[in-house]
DNA sequence: GAGCTAAATCGAATATCGTCGATGATAGAT
DNA sequence: ATCTATCATCGACGATATTCGATTTAGCTC
């Protein structure tokens, strides 16, 4: 019934992937245009230098908003629908009901390994 | 149709307050709780210092997840069950489609003034 | 191979954040 | 009026985060 330090620091650092307007704007422009973009398009849309875009999407792509898909010498990053469909809400969040393992995630990125800890189905 | 850096910053920092484990673990206590909590029960609970209890109070407060009601010289803390409910989603978020003031927030705590901009209704 | 392009990584500067201990403010009790 | 309890605020510190410019890595073309 308790939920953890751990347990709090996991579900933590997923929101916090959240709380960066850089992020927010990559994120926003991988959505809305609905299709895989490279690198060299995000910075011209994100008014910041190339590093740094390839710094936001290393710490998206951790956490599993984003995909990429390497192409020559060009990586073509676009949204994981599968994560904006399942990312728990602030209610989950607060009342504690979250898997440790990120269900979005099907390499196994998080923490601990999951293989569909719960196929939750929301909107 | 596109999100302006500002805007970007605004709902930014709306889940930057769910970005630390402390504050998920603060929210967690009021929640499951249901009730108002002293600061002295809350740094019980959460094993931090007194002040830094206060301190992540006044973030979750200006951000309108808690309310405060202040009784002698205790501080009763409690949830405020309106930012639980219309929290905006991961996927609200990237796609844009959220207010610039908190909708959750009565008294016009956020930056821009409100005032119902949209009465979201989910769950 | 030489040259070019795209993106990741490195190193450093700066800013922000989380935490603590100490102090200050306020209300109630003796 | 003095003491006590509760909490907010202050100042400082180390740890993280964000950003940039420079460098490196990898693929492609000539």
């Amino acid at each position: 019934m308790n939920v953890s330090r751990d347990d709090a620091s996991t579900w933590a650092s997923w929101f916090r992937a959240l709380g960066d307007p850089t992020r927010v704007l990559i994120l926003n422009l991988l959505a809305t245009s609905g299709r895989a973009m490279s690198v060299a398009e995000i910075v011209d849309a994100v008014d910041v230098g190339q590093s740094t875009v390839s710094h936001h999407l290393k710490i998206l792509g951790d956490v599993g908003f984003v995909l990429v898909h390497r192409e020559g010498t060009t990586s073509w990053w676009r949204m994981n629908e599968e994560c904006l469909d399942c990312f728990p809400t602030a209610a989950e969040l607060v009342m504690g009901r979250l898997p440790t393992a990120a269900p979005w995630d099907e390499s196994g990125r998080g923490s601990t390994l999951s293989k569909k800890t719960s196929a939750r189905s929301r909107r």
